[in-house]
DNA sequence: GATGAATGAGTCTTCATTCAT
DNA sequence: TATGAATGAAGACTCATTCAT
């Protein structure tokens, strides 16, 4: 039997490339530089990622699977009164926490690189099951009706812009942003006479 | 560097790298061929731009320019009983026929690139000029209180994510996203008992 | 390194690699993708031959063992009354049917390659073996006398020369050619007042 | 108006890829220091030539242009008595001194690379110069009857045969293989009674 | 101002070969 | 013996930018 493949060199050239990413930027990371940090040879990396963009199309998927693991149980918390509330801060908060790949993502990174290496599954999957959750609570008159696919959608693109408004370009302060839209999120989606 | 004497060469310029941008995307059009496509030598494209990424950002530049100039009289209309929503649909209108703008803002050019070149008037001012005809709105009780700078940026937002979501990556129906956000918008920031 | 054990392996490479040579190309054609095609894992190959030059040579090798083979009972017929003529036909014969391995040879394989790893056996001994041949025809008589050593050396660069002409840069007709050199030799190497 | 070319930039750059493949072999030089030795910056050997492959190529081009323009008033002396022998031997003299060229052709080049680029005028239009003379000769009865064009191709190849055998694999003595040739083709081509 | 020849930095990727298992 | 994961050297080429004319 040849060398059985490591299961760990994936995650240390991802973490590699992650650090050399947030170090140098995109373009300025060499490839050679990320197999360095991963203790092994620059061909090595090709057997794991087809391409740098690749592995940088990688960690931005693995900040989605994370974000998504994160927020599902926040929103299908049965007992929550404010559920949307509870997942737009949730992802803030982590997003926060994310700012090197969020820069590298949306910086960096021209969205079609992302669209090639980027499986539909993740962030496609997690819209689906907001639009259900939300779906549901429309049902329940906890919502006002709108098309659940796109408030999904929508919701998604406001926690983004937040991100990327108050974490990315700097233009504003997190806590004020994240207030207005949940400001107006409430007005928007709660039926009259229902409290937060 | 001195500044450029014939604005008509400028525009040939322009046009020629709008052109050949679409054709074969930011990276694939090469400086001499644009500057073929203007008739000029290569060099001359120098004396008008800075860079390859300078030709690209006056496209851009260029594309918010004529935006609000669109915008604004529409905003401002003093009769216009429902303004906000009036301009969003004036924008999206705009930005339905400026995809290869758009996908060449969003889909190749990083942000980065842009930061660097966009001169902080032209969608900045507007967003300054929103903000104050929102407060005015509120101030006369036609809207709810808000933070009419967050509010501006939200709705300038709303609109790139529509057209991001519509126009580039094609995710959805323009109209449908359309009247989801409007609804929305209509229902977060309009006072009880008042019609659009 | 320890003589491959398995002849069948061998012959599998071999054609493998043939196959392989024959569809990409000699650079084009990964140790790799003969290895697999041979059914073995690709460090196998290395148990057999020493590189991938080397299983090129050992095909052009085995091209010339089997040519010469063909043409030695020719050579050797007694009672052939024209055998340089007949094994030169043969010969041609033989190469049209090889074209693939002829432009490996010629085309993509560097003369250099070959002279590293082709064992001066094969094609050098058939030459001793035809310089004899003649030797002892000069000695009867039935040729005309020039140096033998040459004279094969001749013999098979001519042969070389149509088959290049002819089966790998196409440009002329081998029939033709072969007519010509036949007929050139013919005159050249036959005594007056004698028939072919 | 820009920097003019430099019309001695081509041969500066020929000269220094004859020296550094000469000294290096094919494979060996690289191009930038091709370009160093014509003291020029390495883009700029691809103002002149496609590819490092192309630079081979010219130097073979050449190499045949200047060989053919030897041997052409040497064919078509008129007072020659044996014009196809002064031929030959002048071919083989002349080539004698350009060994690195044929080292590079036969050794390294495929003869693949040689195709795309060699311009089909120079050794084409030799060769049917030399099929007319032939064909003139044979109309004056200097010559035996054959074929022009293929005995044109057939002398051609037999001194690059010579070349080969003696000059790069060096397998035998110039002078006596010449010899041989020049005796065969004696035979061959005089008819009956007829001194060379 | 315009020209366009010259510059030269800068790196991803392949794949023959090795050798630990 | 076979395997196949790991290695890592190695360099042609592009093209944005400059600047001599």
């Amino acid at each position: 039997m040849a060398r059985p493949i490591d299961p760990h060199r994936r995650g240390d050239l991802l973490r590699a490339a992650r650090a050399t990413f947030a170090e140098r930027g995109f373009a300025g990371a060499r490839v050679a530089d990320i197999a360095a940090g991963a203790g092994v040879a620059t061909g090595t990396v090709y057997r794991y990622f087809d391409s740098k963009e690749a592995l940088a199309a990688a960690l931005v998927d693995d900040l989605f699977t994370r974000l998504t693991a994160e927020l599902r149980p926040i929103l299908a918390r049965p007992a929550d009164t404010a559920p949307i509330a509870a997942t737009v801060r949730a992802a803030l908060a982590f997003l926060a926490q994310e700012r090197d790949l969020l820069r590298l993502l949306r910086l960096e990174l021209g969205l079609n690189a992302l669209a090639l290496y980027r499986p539909a599954r993740g962030p496609r999957q997690f819209r689906e099951e907001l639009a259900a959750q939300l779906a549901a609570m429309m049902e329940r008159g906890q919502l006002r009706r709108y098309d659940p696919a796109v408030l999904a959608a929508l919701l998604i693109g406001l926690i983004e812009w937040v991100a990327e408004a108050c974490l990315i370009r700097g233009d504003g302060d997190l806590a004020e942003y994240e207030g207005t839209v949940l400001g107006l999120l409430h007005r928007a989606l709660l039926p009259d006479g229902v409290a937060p």
